[in-house]
DNA sequence: GCGTGTGAAGGGTTTCACAGCA
DNA sequence: TGCTGTGAAACCCTTCACACGC
């Protein structure tokens, strides 16, 4: 089986995204050219992806929307659901639990944890919020693979130390700070000074 | 003047953030081997990054601190201040407003703008919160160059629109669509959704 | 020896050009 | 003609190997 890089991934979960549109609006069919457009990519790129995976593609006609779907979720998403567990229950932390943009169905948040003593036992969304200490145990408990980590600048070393130490397979970093970890543990980071730096310095270039 | 790529300026910016924390510890000098270390890069990656600018190490030392925060600021940073607007007051928009990872020096939050007329007039961490309706004035009247978009996905190209034709250099978008604007504003997609579930296929593929 | 700077090599990714098919 | 699929080329980026300076 062919290996696949993490940008090819990336797009094609991007792919997946645009195709649950289309299936909402009830398009069959779509070309490669329409699905580049719709991304912000190549069609000769889009084309290749695909190749990837496998001869889906009909000429004169493109893709079939839903057996497309299909084929790249069976390839990219190996599992049905994914657990998360988030630390830190702040601003961005209630954002992240309340944001309405997961799909439900692939993604859910099944506990989140803080030390501050009023914040625990709440419920956020439905998800409910429990002390750092029993991390370990809620952690094993609920399967959760993925930890996000929206903790004040300051404890999120620490944080991700456990996060580690609890088995999460991956972590998704929203603090400001680069994370000293295992690296067979995957980390994001989502640094929005950072994205906004990148984005104008970009803006400054076009000009 | 040679020309930069998006990536080089994306990890110049992730050393600025670390020289940053390095000048508030008082170091003088560091070498690219511990600056690679404190970013998850190899050494010679931050060397050859570096000599893109300047030729400004020292053997046996490495680089000065402060000299190189400089450097890169200098080069990097075309502006002193960039003034941003946000676009959709909810949870995720209260979030970026409280965010405290912002280099406030060189990051402003000027205005806010919802739709909702109870959270008109409102001033959010010293923000005000004005109608979508006053976009254009007062865009051009604080001199704002970046956008964010955390409206509901429903608007959110209705809002992009609106916000290339107040002027806006360039969009963070954290909602969960592929905006359709045109090439010269470049646009940052932030979906939590997609950042999910490709750490989790990362995680995945390690094991 | 330690650490920077850099040409050359290697690897990966995107684009080009075109074959093939309806 | 319109669209997919794909080898080849071009491009970009990272890593290697090593010269040089302290």
């Amino acid at each position: 089986m062919k290996k696949i890089s993490p940008r090819v991934i990336e797009r094609s979960l991007i792919y997946i995204r645009t195709l649950d549109q289309l299936l909402k609006e009830k398009q069959e069919f779509i070309s490669s050219k329409k699905l580049a457009a719709s991304t912000g990519l190549s069609d000769v790129n889009v084309r290749k992806d695909i190749s990837n995976f496998a001869r889906v593609g009909r000429p004169r006609i493109g893709y079939d929307v839903k057996k497309l779907k299909k084929l790249l979720e069976d390839f990219i998403l190996c599992s049905n659901v994914i657990n998360i567990v988030l630390f830190g229950v702040g601003n961005l932390g209630t954002a992240i639990l309340k944001y309405p943009g997961f799909r439900r169905e692939k993604l859910r948040i099944v506990a989140a944890f803080d030390k501050n003593r009023k914040k625990i036992d709440k419920t956020i969304n439905e998800v409910k919020v429990y002390p750092v200490s029993k991390a370990a145990e809620i952690v094993k408990k609920k399967h959760a693979a993925i930890g996000i980590l929206a903790v004040p600048a300051v404890y999120s070393q620490d944080v991700a130390d456990l996060m580690v130490k609890v088995g999460l397979k991956g972590i998704l970093n929203f603090s400001p700070v680069a994370l000293n970890v295992p690296g067979k543990v995957p980390v994001k980071n989502i640094d929005f000074s950072i994205e906004f730096l990148s984005l104008f310095c970009l803006a400054c270039r076009v000009k």
